[in-house]
DNA sequence: ACCACAACCTGGCCGC
DNA sequence: TGCGGCCAGGTTGTGG
């Protein structure tokens, strides 16, 4: 049904984008569902986007990018439901299309949201969305250091603080699952009992995970239109199920009000 | 600082 | 077929 993208969908996302945006100017704009619109008021939003030329498209974090000729922002966070897409004019809207924008070659913008939690942000300055943000995992600068730093007056289970889009930027429950259960670190452990080799095996666990997804186009959880995604997780969801590294039975347990799937082997406590 | 929980929404699935 | 309850890849705000 929906997209519920972490990092490497939203970059799939990105990437779709970036073939269709650059050069293409805002003839119309319709919000239909005006939430989805956070910034500014969505009357605003259709009077400043409208005519705006499209530049490039970038993702930080979560968050989708895409710079105007006119030096504005267009912001998008698709949350748990949300999809950005460029059709012709003439294909079927989606029965969950909250705006749509007309571009000036006869396609359009879409941003289709089942639950209507994703948000759109026109803003001139982009860090006033963006400037919580934690480092890119696969930025050069993201390591071991980097993370005990950003975590060192934490006591939260690691699995919260890898939640926590301002310690590093992208991860979400999947993601997070899969990659602790290739460090072999249990999602309750708190940092500081572990050793600095393993944050350092958790942080290349992260960009380990995170580029195998990418490269996949994301993961496809099979419940959803979200097809493009070939990554197949080894933990998350995978309660019940045989650990594909040593054969225990994968565990199910609640962490900070997410499901959270791991290996009572793998990942001892 | 930390935690639990509600809110924001819709729809799919499961059991009865 | 229908209905209630539970679940969902995210984030924010509140109150203890």
């Amino acid at each position: 049904m929906s997209l519920m993208p972490e990092l490497p969908e939203v970059q799939t996302v990105v990437n779709h984008l970036s073939e269709h945006l650059p050069g293409r100017r805002v003839t119309a704009v319709n919000v239909s569902w005006h939430r989805s619109v956070a910034v500014p008021s969505h009357r605003l939003f259709v009077q400043q986007i409208s005519g705006c030329r499209f530049d490039s498209v970038a993702r930080r974090g979560k968050y989708i990018v895409v710079s105007l000729t006119s030096g504005l922002h267009l912001l998008a966070h698709l949350r748990m439901s949300g999809d950005l897409i460029v059709r012709d004019a003439a294909e079927p809207h989606s029965k969950h299309e909250r705006v749509c924008i007309d571009l000036d070659n006869g396609q359009q913008l879409r941003f289709v949201d089942t639950r209507k939690f994703g948000r759109l942000y026109l803003v001139k300055h982009r860090e006033d969305v963006l400037k919580d943000l934690g480092p890119e995992p696969l930025a050069e600068e993201f390591c071991a250091q980097l993370l005990l730093d950003r975590v060192k007056e934490r006591r939260s289970p690691i699995k919260v603080l890898l939640l926590d889009q301002t310690v590093v930027a992208g991860l979400g429950n999947i993601y997070v699952a899969e990659s602790l259960w290739r460090a072999g670190i249990h999602p309750l452990a708190r940092v500081q009992r572990l050793s600095t080799e393993r944050v350092r095996k958790l942080c290349e666990s992260i960009r380990e995970v995170i580029s195998e997804a990418l490269k996949a186009s994301g993961t496809d959880l099979g419940d959803g239109v979200w097809k493009k995604g070939a990554y197949v997780p080894k933990a998350y969801g995978q309660a019940g199920t045989p650990c594909v590294r040593c054969g225990r039975t994968m565990r199910h347990m609640v962490v900070a009000q997410r499901s959270t799937d791991y290996c009572p082997q793998c990942q001892r406590r």
